[in-house]
DNA sequence: AACAAAACCTGACAAATATCATGTTTTTCC
DNA sequence: GGAAAAACATGATATTTGTCAGGTTTTGTT
């Protein structure tokens, strides 16, 4: 296992490649590495952090519980992404809980080491800005889908994403499998209503299933079903 | 009218605030004023912004046009906020239009400015970010309304938020009023729908209206319905 | 392997919301 | 001030989605 972040790939991916050596160096020494096995929780709802999360391995689920007892998954967390950020820099409780949805591995790093680059090191803040302001680009697109496009449409959508972003396994079947129950959090439904929708989605061979594993058969008829044909 | 920036209360709201006295002399000596009448476009979603727009009187609906020919609203920006600035930072088309509500004044800053200050001055890029982080909790906070509350909820919702953020006149009237449509694009429904709410609403005594404009009247009930009462 | 727990699935029904059609009121503009 | 346009309003109906209730299959554990 790599321990040195100046030789870490995962840090090509995100903001901590505006940092100079000696930054680097600084964070190396004061980083912390994690491990969450499957369905365990980083951090929830409403804690303090007291650093950034450096996503090295797994993918977690950044949810918010809702008045009616349902979590919406607002955000997949993958290698190279930070976690934890926004909470860091407006020194709030965090807005959303962190859950492994398979074994993470990260890196925790101290606010003070993160807080104080930013004060120090314009490149570095900037950098974390645009991670920011993609965020909060995907966050408006989100709000317009969940507004205008039917349950069938955004769980169309939903796998559409996972296929592009985790890619496929040599059988066509998606790489992140998600619980019938994640991905009606994720596109804002009930899991019934999610199961039906796929079950459906498998009678017009759009999706094949094998278990909770699901593969994309038809490609194009499933694109053109979320953008209104 | 103050012309010069250095003097402008304004600024006191937004991310300006961190700029010195050179940095603001320079956005004083570049700005340009300019005026907006109720309906007309600031920019249109895919335009390249050359800068940013400091709002100093009126209030602008950010919206995103969605596959079905509907607007969704994803914010009202409002006096001492600075639109475009993600587009700006990322040197992407925006992805959102900006349609004055009512008339509009606005400072338009040229962005080699704000990027050119980011460069220089961490504290400003870091007044920046808090901002858009801030920005996107607020946007989180919608995806979690719009998939897990009701319509009904959602339109109490707005018409709360219009009250919190722009207060009322002497007869208990919303200062800023929104055509039903606008409330309806904000909520995320049919207009349709969004006038039978506000009618059942105006039975039960909660709202009143006159002509478009609308007064909360009841607003424990009304507020007790959108927690789920 | 056997059991329990969790996840998945389906049907029946109820509730919420959209759509279409049509009429009324308010606003705008000549 | 009056015509035209836009916004507002409501009924009837269709569609979508949620809820509840009851199953089956899969997964994990001893």
């Amino acid at each position: 296992m790599e321990t040195r972040c100046e030789n870490c790939i995962v840090r090509k991916f995100n903001s901590l490649r505006a940092m100079n050596k000696e930054e680097l160096k600084q964070v190396s020494d004061n980083k912390v590495y994690k491990k969450f096995k499957k369905g365990e929780a980083l951090f929830e709802e409403g804690e303090k952090l007291n650093g950034v999360y450096c996503v090295r391995n797994g993918v977690s689920k950044l949810s918010k519980l809702s008045a009616n007892g349902k979590d919406q998954i607002v955000k997949l967390a993958t290698t190279g992404e930070v976690m934890g950020q926004r909470a860091v820099i407006v020194e709030e409780p965090t807005n959303l809980s962190a859950i492994a949805v398979n074994d993470v591995e990260v890196c925790f790093v101290p606010k003070e080491i993160i807080v104080g680059t930013m004060h120090k090191n314009p490149d570095f803040t900037l950098e974390v800005l645009r991670h920011m302001a993609h965020d909060l680009k995907e966050a408006d697109d989100v709000i317009v889908n969940m507004s205008q496009k039917t349950v069938k449409q955004r769980v169309a959508e939903a796998f559409m994403y996972l296929k592009n972003n985790y890619g496929v396994d040599e059988e066509g079947f998606l790489n992140l499998t998600l619980s019938r129950e994640d991905i009606a959090n994720v596109v804002g439904t009930a899991t019934e209503s999610c199961i039906r929708i796929i079950s459906e989605f498998k009678k017009k061979e759009l999706l094949k299933t094998s278990g909770k594993r699901v593969a994309i058969v038809k490609e194009k008829e499933l694109q053109d079903l979320i953008d209104g044909f």
